[in-house]
DNA sequence: ATTTTTTGCTAAAACGTTTTACTACTTCAG
DNA sequence: CTGAAGTAGTAAAACGTTTTAGCAAAAAAT
């Protein structure tokens, strides 16, 4: 029941090893291997459904055609719909994906990061946690093509396809003031990262310009490892303790739904009694009554940036470093109207 | 910067890559390797930080310690979910998972399994679509591992690992019918597989056995690829086109998505005018108003027991066959109740 | 008629492991 | 003192490719 190897090609064709792998990999003009015999072979390998053994081929080359993308979990709408487009993305340039989630818990990066190095994938396309720099500087060093994505570290020269999360951040509060709403709170993941510090200092940003006072009291950090039962506690903490509090903005989407199950639990009417804005965009925040307003993520631009960006460092690792900012949406809808 | 290998481990330890390779693998006592020779090996390993290649062992011993997942489409929740949990579990036996979605196409499935065997993963877990069959029993015969999910093909002798579709559907028929709806239709994908087969025969079953006269106008099945507009559309057509219609089954998580859409946009009732049941327990069905009743799936539950199946198969195929069918949980909420 | 060039192909090494079949030395039984 | 059994290890082949270096025959050039 073994495959077929192109020593049973060469034995059937009469001719070498070497002979049938010139052919198959399209060196026959530049080998020079005579028209009759190259023909011969195609023929042989198509009627036997040869395919080449990746594991040998990778021995040899050290090229495994295998990236290995690290999300922070693949059970997340936003890092699935990624994964899908990065899947679909590689594929076209023959690649296939080894995938794991970090849970955001840097022992399992790098754990995640280990298997990835010694199973010799060939790029990588790494959600980063906090602390992971020191990881992502030694894979720089040894030149392995990688592409940070959703957030980066500031002091590290790497490819990054990234959201303009101030941006995201900035545009949802600054509309939560435009539509009137007084006293704008956020509640966040306690993470100093990329993503959520340039979503808070967004948030901090778009208060200033709208002259609405900031003050810590309206930023709640929640650990990233809590339960829903916990985020729904916290959040209810949180909304409760802040006086006159009229609008609240949610920094990623599972936070968004904690706050809309906490905001109801406590019988408040969003939109009017308090504005919403949420992170990525979701078929809840699109079918809640009222409807969620949020920041969307371009993940089809984004997933396809990934790919081009590690793609090409792959195949002519040039060394300019292409770090990508793409633009979010604010959808806006009716939980920001308080008419 | 190539990586450390057993032969640097040999020369630096003064021995034979065979004396390293027998130690590193815990043969030491079985190869009668010295105590003294073994610790010293192990200590320069560790020191080097020695991870065999994967490509070099997988080439050698026929094992490459990956599993390839075929699911449907990894940015739908619950095969996302699904994903993790085999992330997961795999993880615990020291296994990486190759994943692909099929988008319910069998030439995209086809392709999928052959890149799968020529990585030569170790087994598969495969959510099959039409027309897999033949694919199937030639794994089968090859004496490759794997596992069905989702759905199965009755008449192939395969491990599965698949919900109970048909009490699924019966409940969720049953319970509108108990709750008082007289005319209950289901909107499914026009399939002729296990799960959506079981899942009509479910409905049909429920009516029969709550006296409710069935017809073929109480059945809409719709092309799996349309988008979600048409989806919307040909929703709507239906809905409107069935007499006295008071309560509507959808058999797939996107289908209760788009229902639930599409009744909204017909400006009716959700609960109170039409009664409504989804499958698979989703955010927005938990969170919606009124809150949408669903048939739920154990995905933690079965997503252990693929991999369990699948770990043992491979690691003493035994010949007993599993073929798994674990029960839904209909969660009763708002959308089901007329008061 | 010799040398050079071109043509068409192949032998063998290499990638990093695992595993089989051995060797050389020591110890023990008789 | 001999042969058998045990001890501690190693050499070499194998997995299936790719690739370097080179060989023999034919053709072309001198």
């Amino acid at each position: 029941m073994k495959g077929i190897s192109i020593k049973d090609i060469a034995k059937q064709a009469g001719v070498s090893p070497t002979t049938v792998s010139f052919v198959l990999n399209g060196k026959a003009k530049e080998k020079r291997i005579s028209e009759q015999v190259s023909k011969k072979i195609q023929k042989i390998a198509a009627r036997l459904k040869y395919k080449p053994n990746q594991l040998a081929r990778g021995l040899r080359t050290g090229k495994t055609k295998t990236i290995g993308l690290i999300v922070e979990d693949i059970a997340n709408n936003f890092f699935a719909s990624l994964a899908k487009v990065v899947e679909d993305e590689a594929d076209k340039y023959g690649y296939k994906v080894l995938y794991g989630s970090t849970e955001d818990n840097t022992e399992k990066a790098k754990g995640l990061l280990e298997v990835l190095k010694y199973r010799q994938v060939d790029g990588y396309i790494i959600t980063p946690t906090k602390n992971l720099d020191k990881e992502i500087e030694l894979l720089q060093t040894a030149a392995k093509p990688l592409v940070l994505m959703d957030r980066y570290f500031p002091h590290v020269n790497s490819h990054y396809v990234v959201l303009d999360n101030f941006k995201g951040a900035y545009d949802a509060t600054a509309h939560l003031a435009k539509q009137g709403y007084k006293k704008i709170a956020i509640v966040t993941i306690a993470s100093d990262q990329t993503q959520m510090k340039d979503r808070l200092d967004g948030f901090t940003a778009a208060l200033k310009d709208h002259k609405i006072p900031f003050s810590k009291s309206l930023v709640k950090r929640l650990a990233f490892d809590l339960d829903r039962e916990a985020f729904n506690t916290e959040i209810k903490k949180f909304l409760t303790s802040v006086k006159d509090l009229d609008a609240v903005f949610f920094a990623t989407n599972y936070l968004g739904i904690a706050g809309i199950e906490s905001i109801r639990a406590l019988g408040w009417q969003i939109g009017k009694e308090i504005g919403l804005v949420g992170f990525d965009d979701h078929d809840l925040f699109r079918l809640h009554s009222p409807s969620i307003t949020c920041v969307s993520q371009p993940i089809a631009t984004i997933g396809k940036h990934i790919v081009e960006v590690l793609m090409n460092e792959l195949n002519h690792p040039s060394g300019s470093l292409q770090q990508m900012v793409l633009p979010p949406e604010l959808i806006v809808r009716e939980s920001s109207s308080r008419k």
